[in-house]
DNA sequence: TTTTGATAACTTTTT
DNA sequence: GTTATCAAAA
């Protein structure tokens, strides 16, 4: 059945069509530049290009899978070919291919920023600058930023050579460390993931003529987001057949801080002189009032594409802004308002709340819960975050790849079976001067002086585990592999007679059991497409998974994220909140122009994400870091000409948010008390806390929650 | 060696 | 207001 492009408008359709070369695609927020994609990919396809020689890199797997979903949906049998994928996990799959090229174990670790700070640590402290440990965040950021921007450890030692600070020259010498280290682990961090196959495609010159020639069409989506490793990757992976169609909108560019350059987008005509321009500016998604709010925030950005959102909508609500005394109440109104949509008839999972720090989320959280309101948060804690789940994929990470010392000295005390921090110290000065990985160690412990005689014992016993369970994990699927650790290694059984006196382990348990549901629901899906899911490539995977890529935007229920993970996200209902100077934009008074324009994109984000209905929020104190800052109105609202007084929908929300203190009949509990509250249901007091008007009890209620409640102000009675 | 309790550092955003 | 890290006690 040929492709209908029938559904396209105009631009649409010559993004679509465009045979003659580099093209850009500059697409407005809901304009439509997904659909664009997917209808050039099916052409493409169509006309007779294999699928299986098209690229088409996104940023999140979300985006992706959906790619790959469309693609489907227009050519049956297609959607699986089509290299569709995120930048690292494309670079995951090239160098596993090519990993002996560049000296690395086949089944190398992927490194999240807490390997790295840990690395980072360990790299600090060899280098006698164990009083700083507490700026390693600040130096993982220094060598992340350094490799998005293609400088590897020698080329920043050059660069740091020239400058006058000694600042530069330190982080020199940790990156160069650090980097050593990584390379001693058989680890490859996020940045690396980018940068070695830069180095790939740049010092062997088959496998880059093997590539360039490979790919007949590239493609490439969110464009503005690309930093220098991913602009360099694509240029050289389109230099033979020069068919680069880029996607983007660069008043959405919202990633330089994490290295992204909003000059590749600006720039591209220049980098490829003969490219032509489809500009996408009729909107689809939001009502003519919210548009006009958007441009009026935007324009006032100075390095941007000019061009101007359009809708053949017309009518819709007027956007609101409210002014509230503090975030209880922000929090409070939010949620009533959300109330009052439902009772309206809209669903749950129409309403969706955004705000510039995840700290934010609490308050939102905790009217949500008063109301009872079922909601989602994305992004907070990640679930993979957790340490029950990274305990549980260490075991994994050392039982393929056992050079991999950061997950070793994760697991080699948990269970606690004797190993503590000096024996751990020994082995690791052992394994510093004779140039020895951890693992390399605990294989000659004999060798290593001063362990007592059980710890060594431990010690084999361990790596003998190790053994056994890397031996078994070659017949195992993933979720099998996982469970035979959690059993053998003694983790089960341990946390098991943990709930005994730590409540918390109940919900750790639970935590490691979903894990398990979610390896076998994942090997299932695999399996439908006919491939086995083993140990490897399910690390792999969860390595490079994000908890926005887990987030089912049809359950019903209220959303709350960041601002930047709402990106490409829409919602009939939308809240953007915390609209303050100092918060959103963040950091108003030490902040460079440029990162203001970014602050305002961001902002344009979250408008841009509204359908129909949008609020906009703002509380004129803020507690935050435990002291209350009064803040004023962030000027967006201000360039937005939105009256700050518009009357509140429903006055009677006022004043009912906060809880109201209760009366001076202080209720007191003992431990072991049961007990009953409206909205927890019923539990069991765990110990007591405080006296008098701050008088505190902790609860273990019978659904498995844990919480700190004041007797005051908690709605808690003696059951 | 392990557990507990205190304190300091943190918050911008994350593939 | 929290979480990670460090010191002291068991």
């Amino acid at each position: 059945m040929p492709i209908d492009l029938e559904k396209l408008n105009p631009e649409q359709q010559s993004g679509a069509l465009y045979e003659g070369g580099p093209l850009l695609v500059l697409a407005g927020a809901g304009t439509g530049k997904t659909r664009v994609i997917t209808y050039r990919i099916a052409r493409l396809i169509e006309a007779g290009v294999p699928a299986e020689r098209i690229l088409a890199v996104t940023f999140t797997n979300k985006a992706a899978e959906e790619m790959r979903r469309r693609i489907e949906e227009l050519c049956t049998g297609k959607g699986a070919l089509v290299w569709a994928h995120t930048f690292h996990a494309f670079a995951v799959r090239v160098l596993r291919r090519h990993h002996e090229l560049l000296k690395l174990p086949k089944h190398f670790t992927i490194y999240d920023q807490s390997d790295q700070k840990k690395l980072v640590t360990e790299a600090m402290k060899e280098l006698g600058l164990e009083d700083q440990t507490n700026k390693a965040a600040m130096y993982v950021s220094i060598i992340s930023r350094a490799k998005d921007d293609l400088l590897d450890a020698q080329s920043y030692a050059i660069y740091a050579a020239t400058a006058v600070d000694s600042a530069r020259q330190t982080a020199s010498r940790i990156y160069t460390l650090y980097q050593k280290k990584l390379e001693n682990a058989g680890a490859l961090d996020f940045g690396d993931l980018l940068l070695k196959l830069c180095l790939l495609l740049k010092e062997h010159e088959q496998v880059r003529t093997y590539y360039q020639e490979y790919f007949l069409h590239l493609l490439v989506d969110e464009y503005q987001d690309t930093n220098h490793a991913q602009y360099i990757l694509t240029k050289t992976l389109a230099a033979k057949h020069r068919n680069i169609c880029v996607v983007g909108d660069d008043d959405q560019s919202v990633y330089s801080w994490r290295g992204a350059n909003i000059r590749n987008i600006l720039e591209f005509e220049r980098d490829f002189k003969d490219a032509k321009v489809v500009t996408l500016e009729q909107n689809y998604r939001s009502t003519p009032l919210i548009l006009e709010a958007a441009h009026k925030v935007i324009r006032n950005n100075k390095s941007r594409k000019v061009k101007k959102l359009w809708t053949e909508k017309t009518g819709g609500d007027s956007v609101q802004v409210v002014e509230l005394p503090n975030e209880a109440e922000e929090a409070s109104w939010v949620v009533r308002r959300i109330a009052i949509l439902v009772e309206d008839g809209r669903s749950l999972k129409e309403t969706a709340i955004f705000y510039r720090t995840n700290a934010q989320s609490r308050s939102f959280e905790e009217a949500l819960r008063r109301a009872g309101l079922p909601y989602r948060i994305v992004g907070a804690v990640r679930f993979y975050d957790r340490k029950e789940v990274k305990d549980a994929l260490a075991y994994a990470r050392v039982i393929l790849n056992p050079a991999d010392s950061v997950s070793l000295g994760r697991i080699l005390n948990i269970p606690p079976r004797g190993i503590g921090k000096t024996s751990l110290e020994r082995l690791e000065l052992y394994a510093a001067a004779n140039g020895l990985t951890l693992w390399d160690t605990f294989c000659r412990q004999d060798q290593v002086p001063q362990l007592t005689a059980s710890c060594r014992k431990h010690i084999d016993d361990l790596t003998a585990l190790i053994r056994k369970l890397n031996s078994a994990a070659v017949e195992l699927s993933a979720a099998g592999a996982i469970a035979r650790i959690l059993e053998d290694s003694g983790y089960w059984a341990w946390l098991t007679a943990e709930t005994e006196t730590d409540p918390e382990a109940v919900g750790r348990l639970n935590n490691l059991q979903e894990l398990l549901n979610a390896v076998k629901e994942y090997e299932e899906k695999i399996k439908l497409a006919g491939e086995f899911i083993d140990l490897g490539r399910y690390l792999e995977q969860v390595s490079l998974q994000s908890d926005l890529d887990a987030y089912d935007p049809t359950q019903p229920c209220v959303t709350l994220m960041t601002v930047h993970l709402a990106k490409g996200l829409e919602y009939p209902a939308v809240f953007l909140t915390g609209l303050e100077e100092g918060l959103f934009p963040i950091g108003a008074n030490n902040s460079s122009p440029e990162d203001l324009e970014e602050e305002r994109r961001l902002a344009y984000v979250g408008i841009t994400r509204a359908k129909e209905l949008l609020y906009m929020t703002h509380a004129a104190t803020r507690r935050t870091f435990g002291q209350v800052y009064a803040n004023l109105p962030s000027r967006f609202i201000l360039e937005a000409q939105l009256s700050l007084h518009s009357a509140p929908p429903s006055k009677q929300t006022f004043g009912v948010s906060a809880p109201a203190a209760r009366p001076a009949h202080v209720v007191s509990y003992r431990v072991g008390q049961r007990v009953r509250h409206p909205s927890f249901g019923a539990g069991r007091v765990l110990e007591l806390s405080g006296s008098g008007e701050t008088a505190k009890v902790k609860v273990q209620f019978d659904d498995g929650r844990l919480t700190k409640l004041i007797v005051r102000y908690a709605p808690l009675e003696p059951a």
